[in-house]
DNA sequence: CGGATAGTACGGCGGCCGCCGAAGCGTCGC
DNA sequence: GCGACGCTTCGGCGGCCGCCGTACTATCCG
C-alpha cells in the first residue's frame, strides 16, 4: 500500500497521473513535457507505473501511448485530491485557471461549473437523486436520457459503478460520475455541443451547445469573472 | 497532491494510518510500535501527518491521543488499498492473518467476511440496495434497523455519507460503510454481540453475539479453514 | 520534591531515489 | 538505406529524508 502511495507521492509522476485523468492516452513524451521532466526519466516513471499496475500502455508504432489501467485508479487519485484540497498546504496554490474551473474532464466525466449545474438540474428535475455517498437514476430520468438518445441500459449492463457522485475539487460540490457521467459526457462530444481544447483536460461549450444546454438542461454557464457564485440553474 | 500520496507513501506512515483506519485514538508511543520505528521518529511522522491535516491531535496528561482527521481521509486510504491490493507487488504480501480476515473494523465499520455477511443479508433481504457505487436504504430497512433500536434518521441526519459501499479488500467484496455501517456497528457493541481486540483491528463475535447474529442476520460465521468459500447467508 | 515516563527538538549519518548525459534499439520518411 | 525521431537503458552525481542518539520539557506518582 505504501508502495502504490509512494508512486503517486513524486510530484513529476503526480503530473502524468493528473494529465492521465482526463482519460485519454498520452504519448511518452507528452508525459514527459507536462511533468517537466527530460523523456529518459519520464520513461523510467512510466515503467515504474507501469509495472505497479497503475497505468496501461499500448504501442503504436514509434509512439507508446500511455492510459490509467482503470477507473479504480481514477477514484483513487479523485480521493487523494479531495484529502488534498481539505488540508491546504503552506503554501497557496496558485489560482486554477478560470476555463479549467468552468468545464473539464474528470477521467471519463464532466467536471467544474458545468459538471456540477448539469448535476443540479438532473437532481431538481428528479431525474437522477444524488446523496453524499451513491445516487440512482430514476425512472423519469431512464425516459429523459432515452429522449436524449443514451441507453442507460447499457452504461447498467457494465460492471463499473453506475451512478457514482465525485466531489469536485474547485467546486467542492458533487457531479456525476460513473458510467452515467461517462455516458453523458460522451453523447455531449458526440452532438458537438461541447468540444476538447488539445492536450488540455479543458472542455469548450460551442454556441451550439450553449444555446442546447439552455433549452435542453436550463444551463447557463456564461463566462464569470466572480469565482464564488454557482452557475445558475433553473428548473 | 503529490505531498499527501507522499505522506502516505512512506511505510512508517502508511501503517500508523492503517493502524488509525480502525476509527480509534492512539498514543504516540503506541503508534511508534506498529510503526516499528523509535518514538522520536514516530513524533516527526505524526508532526508531519498533523501538519498535513491528515490527523487530528488530543493532548491528554502526558499523552497524546491521535486519530485519523475525518471520512474523507478514511476514504482515501480506502482507495489507495483497493488499487494496492488488485495490484499484486513483486512479493507475495504474507498471506493476512485468519482473525483478520473474519471479522475487523474499517475506519468505523465492519469489515472481513461479518461486514461481508451482513451486508449480503440486509441486501438479501431487501433491506438495503446496495450497487457498486452507493446504497440506499429502504423503506423495509428502516424498519427492521428501528426494531433492533438502531435510528437510521440520526444517522441520515449528519453530513456524511450515509449509506456508501466499501469494497472490502480481503473479500473482493462490498461491504456497508458511511453512517448505516458505523450504527450498525456501534449497535452490535453496545448489544455485546461483537467485541475488540485491544489495540488491533480485529473484533470478535461473542458466544452471545453467535446466537443472535444467526438468529437475527442468518449470520453463520464458522471457524473454518477454507480462505475461498463464502460465509454462509441464509435469507 | 525527586524520579520515572511520555513526548518533543536537534544534529549528523546513511541510503534511497530522482535527475540527466550518453548510448542503444526500433520505427517512420524522404 | 540513411538520417531523423521516439523511447528506453545504463551509469554516476546529488539531494532529500528517514533514522536514531542525545538532550530537553511536561506530566504523573509517591
Amino acid at each position: 500500500m505504501a508502495a502504490v502511495a509512494a508512486l503517486v507521492g513524486d510530484p513529476a509522476r503526480a503530473n502524468i497521473l493528473c494529465a492521465l485523468m482526463d482519460g485519454r492516452a498520452y504519448a511518452a513524451g507528452e508525459l514527459a513535457y507536462v511533468a517537466h521532466v527530460s523523456p529518459q526519466t519520464a520513461s523510467g516513471h512510466l515503467a515504474k507505473l507501469a509495472d505497479a499496475k497503475l497505468i496501461a500502455s499500448s504501442p503504436a508504432g514509434r509512439h507508446r501511448y500511455f492510459r490509467l489501467a482503470g477507473p479504480h485508479v481514477a477514484a483513487m487519485l479523485e480521493s487523494i485530491m479531495a484529502v488534498a484540497s481539505a488540508s491546504p498546504p503552506r503554501v497557496k496554490p496558485p489560482r486554477v485557471a478560470d476555463d479549467m474551473r468552468a468545464a473539464r474532464m474528470c477521467y471519463d466525466h464532466l467536471a467544474g461549473r458545468l459538471g456540477v449545474a448539469l448535476a443540479d438540474t438532473l437532481q431538481a428535475r428528479g431525474f437522477v437523486e444524488i446523496g453524499t455517498d451513491g445516487g440512482i437514476v430514476t425512472n423519469a430520468g431512464e425516459m429523459f436520457f432515452a429522449e436524449l438518445g443514451i441507453d442507460i441500459a447499457a452504461a447498467r449492463s457494465g460492471r463499473r459503478a453506475f451512478c457514482r457522485p465525485c466531489i469536485d475539487w474547485s467546486e467542492r460540490r458533487p457531479h456525476l460520475a460513473g458510467a452515467v457521467g461517462g455516458a453523458l459526457a460522451k453523447h455531449l462530444f458526440d452532438l458537438n455541443w461541447i468540444a476538447r481544447v488539445r492536450d488540455k483536460r479543458v472542455v469548450t461549450i460551442t454556441p451550439k451547445g450553449r444555446l442546447q444546454l439552455a433549452r435542453v438542461f436550463g444551463v447557463d454557464l456564461e463566462h464569470r469573472h466572480d469565482h464564488t457564485a454557482p452557475a445558475r440553474v433553473s428548473a
